[in-house]
DNA sequence: TTGTAAATAGCATAAATATGCGATTGCTGT
DNA sequence: ACAGCAATCGCATATTTATGCTATTTACAA
């Protein structure tokens, strides 16, 4: 179960970062490792498209944040045109909102900049033969922000809600127009209307799509 | 970043697995590490709740098959009862259903029986520290299977919208309003109008609302 | 070549929805 | 007894949506 180096042919990488530190750094480094091959590191990822197209990487190094294109927006360009290359996503800091979208981007890996040397030549490899390799951390975050969207967490505004506007908010989950909730809760459709607009009081929104949109994501079903 | 024996106290460990050999496997194993204290071994998981309650304990090795009540049933009394309690699953094989549903219980890491020793201590104390240990190939899992509830997939009735109104469909699903869609998507408001409609035909609706709605459940997101 | 589908766009009209400014009733807590 | 709030309605108006009809361009398959 060890990660071996790859005996049979050098795994072909790219290196995406903004600072030439980090660029050269990691190529002079991984001079020393004969499975590793970097093929080609760029400032940013304006031509993302057609370096990918033609160095037909096995794996990318991105940073995350790059000026013009960001790292996220590159690894969609990436995994489109080139869906068998592997992206590990470099970062600062590991950021909710960042690490959900590299994932929904595609990024197999997602590691952050601090990392010691062994451990990111260890997570090329890993990507490389199929693996996933991601900070302890990451790994514990990634999980907490899955088991809610799979579990469904919740709270937030939905509570400030009293419970004649949980129910009209029910039926417009329901996908019912005004007049049949007013049907449905036997009263009158200005009240419903009413209603709704101390529901997207509440919820800070201004249509009935949001309204429902926003209690979707944060609650029951 | 190493994973250092935590000096102060000992992690006390609790292990459940019908397998004896397992149970006194790790428990002698485990003598050889001062900073891990088994303090108990059940090969069944019915008496969970009184177990966890009285003994309180940092870790649990939870088997994930066991006669009787199972390991992610356990893991949810134990989850209840005992939020600060991290639980390691141990498992046979790497199973997505067993996955998904070990981190809905609220399981922090899933091992694969089989990994040798090292790395099942390295993982207690892991979890012990707020770190979350995973195999690298059920990491990769759990990001596919994130990646997908993220991202959407499956088919239906969605697969018969074109690319465009599976676009249009996306903005209606974040709440956008015809006219910020057609400047999302930099088109005039009448063409969002013409791609609703198709929509609205296509998928047997005759509202925005209904339409997100059922792009939800068919899951998309 | 012809036909069908997708993407684009316009015009028109009816219906639904959003929002502003009210009002009355009944309950609850101080 | 009075303030506050939920629930119930009304009216008016502006905006957004739903829907019917038409039309051009491009692409692809029969």
């Amino acid at each position: 179960m060890d990660v071996q180096p790859n005996i049979s042919k050098p795994i072909k990488l790219i290196i995406f970062d903004d600072s030439p530190d980090i660029r050269d750094g990691f190529t002079s480094l991984l001079k020393f490792y004969d499975d590793i091959d970097v093929i080609g590191a760029f400032p940013d990822a304006k031509d993302v498209k057609n370096i990918v197209l033609k160095l037909k990487p096995n794996v990318i190094l991105m940073d995350i944040d790059m000026p013009g294109i960001n790292g996220i927006e590159a690894t969609v360009v990436v995994k489109h045109y080139v869906p068998e290359t592997e992206v590990i996503i470099l970062s600062q800091f590991s950021d909710d909102i960042k690490v959900i979208n590299a994932i929904k981007a595609g990024a197999t890996g997602y590691l952050l900049k601090g990392s010691d040397t062994d451990k990111v030549v260890a997570s090329i490899r890993l990507v490389a033969e199929g693996g996933s390799p991601m900070n302890a951390w990451v790994a514990r975050e990634i999980l907490e922000i899955f088991r809610k969207t799979l579990t469904g967490s919740s709270g937030s505004e939905l509570d400030e809600l009293s419970d004649r506007e949980k129910e009209v908010l029910e039926c417009m989950c329901k996908g019912m127009s005004y007049k049949e909730i007013g049907t449905s809760l036997h009263i009158a459709v200005n009240t419903v209307r009413s209603h709704a607009r101390k529901i997207y009081e509440k919820l800070q929104v201004n249509s009935k799509t949001e309204a429902v949109l926003k209690a979707m994501h944060s609650k029951l079903l």
